[in-house]
DNA sequence: CTTCGTGCAAAGCCTTTGCACGTCG
DNA sequence: CGACGTGCAAAGGCTTTGCACGAAG
């Protein structure tokens, strides 16, 4: 867990960004949630570590992550963004249409059908997004 | 083409709405573009068709149409939303990440990936919704 | 030191909503 | 006619931005 924040570091360096306590504070509270926040989630989790941090920073932070490939943009049915680390596994999202739960799962499956479909249309897959909406088993009665 | 708005019109009268004017603008214009649309685009086009269409109806109409399953909302890399008709054919998403620009492919081989990974969590998928990122033939030079 | 990041507040964009009027059935 | 849909304008929620101050390298 603590490697991802290194690891999430250390990307930022590569790309010239400074390290600053705000980040590590973001960061950090990404991995130990290891799903997906939206932004209020860790501007809310940022004030009770009683660190100082606006939500506005919190924006461009996810935004400056996102760009170093660090942190991965969902888009959960909800309307408004979900953040996630973006370790070496993709995952899907599975979205209960009944009780809105979120579970994550693997999203290997999808990665040959995604390979073969993008070369098809001459197109270079760099990341594939799967959101699967239904009934989790708790609502299926 | 026109089947395709019949076939929403039979659908909203099933669901106890009315058949105005406005609404069966709203379906014409998705069946004319055949892809996916944002409110916007969808208020522009009928205010060049020479009609009368406040952007809040296209709002009001495109979630009466979500809700009777005429239309599908989509997430498509961008900060709103994009709506098309939910014809019996899924389709999935190319979007470059270089020019914006969005490809429609068929979604079938995605389709067994989904139900086997719903299986596996108890999960009863509804619908699926796949986006690939990636860039495309023109981009990749 | 110089540049880049932050906080605050204000603005922006997409979307929703209240109210009075108009229209479908 | 009576209920439902529309237009307009205003409000709402999430996100971005301008500016001056503060911190990183």
């Amino acid at each position: 867990m603590d490697d991802l924040v290194r690891a999430g570091e250390r990307r930022l360096r590569a790309n010239n960004k400074r390290l600053t306590s705000q980040r590590k504070l973001v960061l950090t509270i990404l991995a130990e949630a290891g799903g997906h926040l939206d932004a209020h989630d860790i501007y809310e989790r940022a004030r009770q570590k009683e660190d100082r941090l606006s939500l506005s920073t919190v924006y461009r932070t996810l935004s400056t992550l996102k760009e170093a490939g660090v942190v991965r943009e969902l888009r959960l049915g909800q309307e408004h963004h979900h953040y996630e680390l973006d370790g070496e596994d993709g995952h899907s999202h599975l979205v209960c249409l009944n009780c809105g739960r979120v579970i994550e799962v693997d999203s290997s499956p999808f990665a040959e059908a995604a390979m073969v479909t993008g070369e098809e249309h001459g197109f270079q897959v760099a990341s594939a997004q799967v959101e699967l909406r239904g009934y989790c088993g708790r609502c299926r009665q």
